[in-house]
DNA sequence: AGCACGCCGACT
DNA sequence: GTCGGCGTGCTC
């Protein structure tokens, strides 16, 4: 990778640099340094170069060489941007080994690892930053001016300020403006990040003295009764728990509104605005007791005792057991020893409190790495990285971009979730794995945490490459929910199911009503019905991209794809045959709701899938009103499974769960157990117990026996390595493709090809398709993956890659395709 | 990623 | 006869 050493020079050598681009490019780029900068060139810091006709780029200075190449003349780089590096050579070679082990440029994980004002080029925007006004006297004549030119035109490009200036050096200008907070850099306009407020009450201590108190009391009982009311409320609650909130308060006392109000301008009553999360309940319980329970203690010596073995350590803990408290307590000692710790959340998590909780705790030591925060802002965590300022970082996905000097632990939390994975632009990484690796360079050990752990985090916990920990209790004495099985064969033949609901169900949910609590249920198909179907001729109509079937939407009216978006009328009588004979099979959330609002009329019922949440702010709205108790009765699809916590929701129905588990391949059936468990451990909390009820056609299921004897931990591995009925057996790897065509019949052929290449190299048996997977996997107009059988040592991922890169290079070659072929993308599962 | 070059269809 | 579509190839 790095070509050239860092050479010894003097002034008057000519030096080389060679360079990282930020594109989708196959390789760097070498550029002659002018002597004046001889002395400044150094590998990790950033270079203004030009690319191409007039394009200037910021660079990533990747090795330093004093051949002139030979085949051309390299253009001298236009200037040096940095005193010091700002990336390490350990995330040179982090960002090597991605671009390699995600088949991608190494360009392009770099767009993704440098925060964009850090990547200024000809096209980047630049705007005034509003939030801090600078005096103006204060600036040079060419800040002047460019502060000047954004009062007329608040946005303006690099390439304008060049000729506003009528010089090529501008960057130097523009980062020190950006540094001194006078200009936004290429801000996106994606939402930024909104903490939830809430008002939380606490009592003048002034009236902590008991004189005081009577004093008030004796006031407020003869002229406010309700205020004295609330007083009184506040006291009981304040016994019960160390934070009262506005609502509780008012819910507690029977006092309106207005009497906290006046209650707060008498001062009795002091506010104060604290940021909340409807999320991970079970964090904000964790921090505040911190006493370690006999399992945690237990879980937390085997953790440490294994790092002294293994790089990575599993830690499955069910629900509310409590495993941030473990991860606090291991993070402590880390920093105690000096060390850097990141701490990896999925994006959701990350609004929550557990930011300010961990503050309290680590102080200025750590940092917060978000896609929603600003570009100044992450560019501040970054330096502060670099600068070692920071000993804990607690970020998404993208936080292993950071520059890290030496990181002794990283603590993927929720290691299961699928938003740690990359999807859309390259690198396709998933940043648990990226995590493990960079974790290795650095020497330092992973901790992975999971409720619900990954198909292949259990597996290599199970063949022992990884730790294994256990934390099976629910912490802090709250009770793991009642499952109840529910036969719809049987409740059909007795006749006492009613539409998808049967009669323990309902029963549960009118008890659930009566104790004025919530209830979740769950059904995992958004629309009315999955298949309309021609009673005559059987005829149903399939999606014109995707040859799927589509499914009805009562509320539009029309026939959807699932896949693409394509949407066409319903038809009233069968294209096919003529008849009006239709039926729809089937059914989906929105069927599920409007026949509970026929037996149950008066339940508040609302509906939270992919259709209710489109638009900006109606997840937020559901979410309020549930937790406001506007919402009895909520309807979901997987969305309601993530990390919803409510306290009053006792009640979980899992409406058919057969649809759940009739996968036919591990992963999907891995992804069922996952969703099964979530949704259950929802029930119950704070010393509610919670009921679950799952309806299915098939009591006797495995999977089924598992999550109610809890035990899923053999799930995983029983199904990988013993049973051989499912159709992809353990062991098969989904490479993620990403082929792109407009002519599905191009795509075809080229998924022939590539499976029948990849035949010819590794033998039949571990190639599946292409007819069937393969080409089902065609969506969209992209060859999505194909599925490989990895056999232990059998092949290496490796030597695979080359294969698909190979064959795919030769698809511009050769006579089957004339179309672009986007970087493939392997899915290290 | 941009951008130029070049080769084919539909227009003032 | 040209304008403009995008397929292809190159950028140090």
């Amino acid at each position: 990778m790095l070509e050239f050493a860092q050479a010894e020079h003097t002034d008057r050598e000519t030096l080389f640099v060679e360079v990282i681009l930020p594109l989708a490019i196959a390789k760097n780029y070498t550029y002659r340094v002018p002597y004046e900068l001889n002395d400044s060139v150094a590998i990790g810091k950033r270079a203004v170069v030009q690319f191409g006709k007039s394009k200037l780029y910021t660079a990533i200075i990747a090795g330093i060489g004093k051949q002139a190449p030979e085949k051309y003349e390299a253009k001298y780089l236009v200037e040096i941007l940095d005193d010091k590096p700002v990336v390490t050579h350990e995330q040179l070679h982090f960002w090597y080994w991605l671009a390699d082990y995600y088949m991608c440029n190494v360009g392009e994980v770099m767009s993704a690892a440098l925060p964009s004002a850090l990547k200024l080029a000809s096209e980047t925007k630049i705007m005034l930053n509003k939030d801090f006004p600078v005096d103006r006297s204060t600036l040079h004549d060419k800040e002047f001016l460019i502060v000047e030119a954004l009062d007329i035109q608040p946005e303006l490009t690099v390439s304008d300020i060049v000729k506003l200036l009528g010089q090529k050096q501008v960057m130097p200008i523009l980062k020190l403006l950006f540094e001194k907070n006078v200009i936004n850099i290429s801000e996106e306009v994606s939402e930024r990040y909104k903490p939830r407020k809430r008002t939380f009450i606490t009592l003048n201590p002034f009236y902590n003295d008991p004189d005081n108190r009577r004093e008030l009391f004796g006031i407020l009982e003869k002229k406010a009764p309700k205020q004295a009311d609330a007083v009184l409320a506040y006291i009981k609650l304040s016994r019960q728990q160390k934070t009262i909130s506005k609502n509780e308060l008012i819910e507690e006392s029977g006092a309106g509104a207005a009497s906290i109000k006046t209650l707060i301008e008498k001062e009795v009553f002091i506010p104060e605005e604290k940021n909340v999360s409807r999320l991970y309940f079970e964090e904000e319980e964790a921090i505040n007791n911190f006493e370690l329970s006999e399992q945690q203690q237990e879980a937390l010596k085997s953790v440490s005792d294994q790092f002294a073995e293994k790089d990575v350590v599993l830690l499955h803990g069910v629900t509310s057991s409590g495993k941030t408290q473990i991860y606090i307590r291991l993070i402590e000692e880390m920093i105690q020893t000096g060390r850097q710790v990141l701490y990896l959340l999925p994006e959701i998590a990350l609004t929550t409190h557990i930011i300010e909780r961990l503050r309290v705790y680590f102080g200025a030591n750590i940092g917060v790495y978000h896609s929603r925060f600003n570009d100044n802002e992450r560019v501040e965590v970054w330096q502060k990285v670099l600068n070692n300022e920071y000993k804990v970082v607690l970020g998404a996905r993208s936080s292993v971009f950071l520059p890290f000097n030496d990181l002794g632990l990283i603590i993927v939390d929720e290691e299961h979730e699928t938003s740690y994975k990359q999807f859309d632009p390259a690198p396709r990484y998933n940043a648990r794995d990226a995590a493990i690796f960079l974790a290795n360079m650095h020497g330092g050990k992973v901790l992975l945490g999971s409720a619900t752990p990954s198909f292949e985090s259990y597996y290599n916990a199970r063949t022992h490459k990884y730790g294994f920990t256990e934390l099976s209790e629910r912490f802090g004495g709250v009770e793991m929910p009642l499952v109840e099985i529910v036969s719809i064969a049987e409740e059909t033949k007795k006749k006492t199911i009613q539409s998808h609901f049967t009669s323990v169900l309902i029963a549960d949910i009118q008890q659930a009503l009566a104790n004025k609590e919530q209830v979740i249920l769950f059904q995992n198909r958004r629309g009315y019905a999955p298949v309309l179907m021609c009673k005559m001729c059987a005829y149903t109509p399939k999606c014109i991209n995707c040859d799927v079937s589509l499914t009805f939407h009562k509320s539009s009216g029309k026939l959807h794809c699932h896949y693409c978006g394509y949407k066409e009328d319903s038809p009233t009588i069968c294209p096919a045959c003529g008849s009006t004979h239709l039926e729809y099979k089937g059914f989906g959330t929105e069927k599920v709701e409007d026949e509970l609002s026929l037996i149950l009329p008066d339940a508040r019922i609302a509906r939270m899938d992919l259709d209710t949440t489109r638009s900006r702010n109606s997840l937020q709205t559901i979410l309020n009103n549930l937790e406001e108790k506007k919402i009895d009765i909520l309807v979901g699809t997987q969305m309601v499974a993530k990390g919803l916590d409510f306290a009053d929701v006792t009640v979980i129905g899992i409406i058919n769960a057969d649809s759940l588990l009739k996968f036919p391949d591990y992963r999907a059936n891995e992804r069922s157990f996952q969703m099964l468990a979530q949704v259950s451990g929802r029930a119950g909390r704070r010393g509610k117990q919670g009921k679950v009820v799952i309806q299915t056609y098939d009591p006797g299921h495995r999977v089924i026996k598992q999550v109610i004897e809890n035990d899923y931990k053999d799930l995983y591995f029983t199904e990988m390595t013993e049973r051989k009925s499912f159709k992809y057996p353990p062991f098969y790897r989904l490479i993620n493709l990403d082929i792109k065509h407009k002519d599905p019949e191009v795509l075809y052929h080229q998924a022939i090809y590539l499976a029948k290449e990849l035949r010819k190299h590794f033998g039949d048996e571990r190639v599946i398709g292409p007819q069937a997977p393969l080409v089902s996997r065609i969506r969209n107009f992209y060859i999505q993956s194909i599925l490989l059988k990895f056999e232990k040592d059998a092949i290496s991922i490796n030597k695979a890659k080359t294969v698909i890169r190979d064959t795919i290079t030769q698809f511009q070659t050769t006579k089957l395709s004339k179309g672009s072929i986007v970087q493939p993308d392997v899915d290290p599962y």
